[in-house]
DNA sequence: CGTCAGACTTACGTTAACGTCAAGCACTCT
DNA sequence: AGAGTGCTTGACGTTAACGTAAGTCTGACG
């Protein structure tokens, strides 16, 4: 029964990051792992923690911001300023992250023009070699 | 009859970008102003390049990837092998901007749940400053 | 003629999130 | 005991796209 405590090895392996990274977050405050004389063991704790840092990342979250919603699910309830504050912080996220999304829709529609622009320019040199399907 | 050639403090308006980076991006040899002396003149293909490069900006591009794609719509028609290069830049760029747009929509979705879980949890609290439209 | 605004060159600084050594300690196997 | 493997702590390197500061120069104005 001694998987609730995980090496630095273990982690790298269940999550799919470098031991560089593992220690970086932990000089960030984001993870606390114990320590055995000197080796790193990640508990529990530190395991749901480094989920939510990775799942924040794809949110695009800095790890500063990271480091801020952690707290949103680790407060016992009595921190209401807490709460709102992280609140605050993932809606305004969101919205930047609709208009990026806005943007890159547009980026797409405006590149995708352009490829069928750039397609006609040069149509005449590369039918040999563009892919016409099944022809 | 000069409004075919404009100063850098000209073009910092025109673009509204910084001095900086107009004489970066001629480091970079992605535009090539002339000299009046030792002053800069920026001419109307400096002009059209500049939007191509913003604009490419906004795609995602990189200034390196951008230099590249100003010469499609540079050659003379004669490359034919510059072209598919920079139409295969475009197109890995465009699948490239779909997969992004794929998990922004994933993160967004997930976060406006993780907002939605957040605001049951603290919803005792904070009723009466969250915002409830129309009392 | 003095000076003052702008432009110029050169070069180091910045930010985020790690990567990449370097050098040293702790076990373990043989 | 020697060797090897894994972990540790520094600490400097990396990338992109500029920002910023220092020092010089030049032309126009009063």
């Amino acid at each position: 029964m001694t998987d609730t405590l995980m090496t630095i090895r273990e982690m790298c392996d269940a999550f799919d990051v470098t031991a560089r990274t593992l220690r970086f977050y932990e000089g960030k405050e984001l993870i606390f792992p114990q320590r055995d004389g000197t080796r790193r063991l990640y508990t529990k704790r530190d395991r749901a923690r480094l989920k939510l840092i990775l799942r924040g990342k794809r949110f695009g979250f800095s790890l500063e911001d990271i480091r801020q919603l952690l707290d949103m699910y680790d407060t016992d309830g009595s921190e209401k300023s807490q709460y709102l504050r992280t609140y605050a912080l993932a809606q305004d996220r969101l919205v930047q992250m609709e208009n990026q999304r806005r943007d890159l829709d547009e980026a797409i529609a405006e590149l995708r023009q352009q490829l069928r622009d750039g397609a006609e320019m040069f149509a005449a040199y590369s039918q040999a070699r563009l892919g016409k399907s099944a022809a």
